[in-house]
Order: structure tokens, then C-alpha cells, then sequence
DNA sequence: TTGTAAATGCAAATAATTTGCAATTAGGAG
DNA sequence: CTCCTAATTGCAAATTATTTGCATTTACAA
């Protein structure tokens, strides 16, 4: 289980300070841990912790997680999705269209495309593998 | 192979009208076909066949063609991306992170996750398969 | 040929995200 | 503990992709 303390001291050990905006994003972060959430709601969060902060703020900070690779970043509707990269697993998401709620999938094909990347010439840094659907609740009120 | 002639019949056969912006659109995508392309790119080759279109008529109608299933949407940086639906082949991209050159992956691990999805209890939908790397081309302007 | 709903072009609006800049602050050096 | 400085923040304004309102034009079925 990732801990606070451990975001903290990464983010320290990449030369960043631990601002009390900062200690509060990566409250947040952890609290929805393993789910997607936007800078918004990441906002609204960070507020009761502390109270003015600004959502530039919450930007600029999600950037630098983005960077030293803390913070996985998703963007398919309009709106931008975080999510804590924990490193613990590598896994993907599938992500309800109607309320957003997000579930692991505990499985990676990734070994299996590597060679078929290969064939083309190309150098694989990154992949994303996003399942989409829709959760138990909202299945519900469907038409049918 | 897709042609010209089944994009404009499949837009008449869902009640939209053949117009020559439209058309122009539908030539600059299947020019593209199995690639992505901007909406600011699309634009740029359309003018060539139609000057003066304007871009909410792209914003128009990539949403039209998006809805009745011709179309795949993706967005990951801030620019959204589009290619035509190919029917015959269902399959995945790698793009590059430099020029945005796409290549097919022929191969989905679809069934694999299905039944990791069933145990969640999710209906699943959709899926996006996404790998990013750095092309033949652009890999060689990398820094050692 | 005509009528009408669909489609277009333009300008203005929107919304998420970014940037400039002055003021504040974390935290290491002394 | 105090001071210094680069990092960080907050605010307001800018940016950029995309969307919307509205008047005008057009495709195409009757």
C-alpha cells in the first residue's frame, strides 16, 4: 500500500519543497488512490485541507508529478483524469462512461505488442490501455 | 479497401446531406485513412479541394461522423486526433510522440480483459489501445 | 421548380489549461 | 535561530481548442 510519507519523500528527493498546498494535493491523491479524478475535483478536495487554495496551483502541481513520474495522465472527453501511479503494479482501468468510476484490470498485454512494435520500427515508450463501459449502479438506470 | 463511394453512401444512409465541404472532408479522411489527423490538418488539406471552408464546419462534421460510428476520436495531449473506422480489420495504433506518424498494430487483447471486466461487474463498451514511441525518422534526432 | 430542413460561415462564447508577475515561503547555510 | 534565495504560490489575464447563436445558403425530395 503506497503511503503518504512515500509521496512526500519522492517528491522531496526530486528536489521539490513540501508546501502545505502540496502536502494537500498529495492528500487528495492518495485518498482516491488508484482512481482517475480531474483538476477540478482534485480542487474541491483540497480545500477542506486547505482553504485557499488555487487551482493554478493544483495545475502546476499535477504537472511536476506528471514529470517525475508519479501521476498518470488522461484526457478523453474534454477534461483532463489523473491517477497515482502506483508502482506496486503495472495495470490498466476500465472507466464507467456514465459516472466515471474506475476499476483495475490486474492484466497487461504489453510483452505481446513489444514484437509487433519492433516490426515497424518504432521505439515503444509509452502505451495506454483504457477499457471503457459501464459500472454496476449505472448499468442500472440504462433503457433497456 | 475503404472508398470514397461507401463513406458518401454510408453519410446518405444516415439521413445527412452530401455537400461538397462534406465531401471534401470525407476525401482528405480517406486520405489519411488509417492514420490521425487534427482538425486543424483536416482544415488545411480541405481548403486545397474547397477554399473556403470554415473549421466549425470540420468541428461539425467530425462530430457528425463520430456519432453515426465512422470515426474514431482520441485525445491525449490537447489536440484532439481522428481517423476513419476501417471495418475490415479491427486493430490498435502506435504513434509517435515526435510527429505524430501512426502505425497499425494488428493484434487486440480484447478477449483477455473481458473476463477480468465480467468479475468487476462492469458492461464493457468501449476500449482504447494506445502505444506511443518515437518513430524510424524521428528516433534518429534523439539525443544519445 | 419549389419548399424545407439541414448545413454552412462568421463572430462571439466557452471552458480547460497556461503564463506573467509580484508577493510569499520552505528549508539549507551560516 | 536567522537569513537568504530559489522555489512556490495566487491572482488576473492570455491562450487555445472547441462550441454555439444566428442569419444565410443549399441539397434534394416531392
Amino acid at each position: 500500500m503506497i503511503s503518504l510519507k512515500d509521496l512526500k519523500k519522492k517528491v522531496k528527493e526530486n528536489g521539490y519543497k513540501l508546501t502545505p498546498q502540496r502536502k494537500a494535493i498529495l492528500k487528495v491523491l492518495i485518498g482516491h488512490n488508484k482512481h482517475f479524478i480531474s483538476a477540478e475535483d482534485i480542487l474541491k478536495e483540497t480545500i477542506k485541507i486547505y482553504p485557499n487554495l488555487n487551482i493554478t496551483t493544483i495545475y502546476r502541481n499535477l504537472e511536476i508529478l506528471e514529470d517525475i513520474n508519479m501521476l498518470h495522465k488522461t484526457k478523453d472527453n474534454n477534461t483532463a483524469l489523473y491517477c497515482l501511479i502506483c508502482e506496486e503494479s503495472h495495470h490498466h482501468h476500465i472507466i464507467c462512461k456514465i459516472c466515471g468510476k474506475t476499476e483495475i484490470i490486474d492484466f497487461c498485454p504489453l510483452k505481446k505488442f513489444s514484437d509487433l512494435v519492433k516490426e515497424k520500427n518504432f521505439i515503444l515508450t509509452d502505451h495506454k490501455i483504457e477499457l471503457y463501459g459501464y459500472c454496476e449502479d449505472c448499468k442500472k438506470d440504462l433503457n433497456p
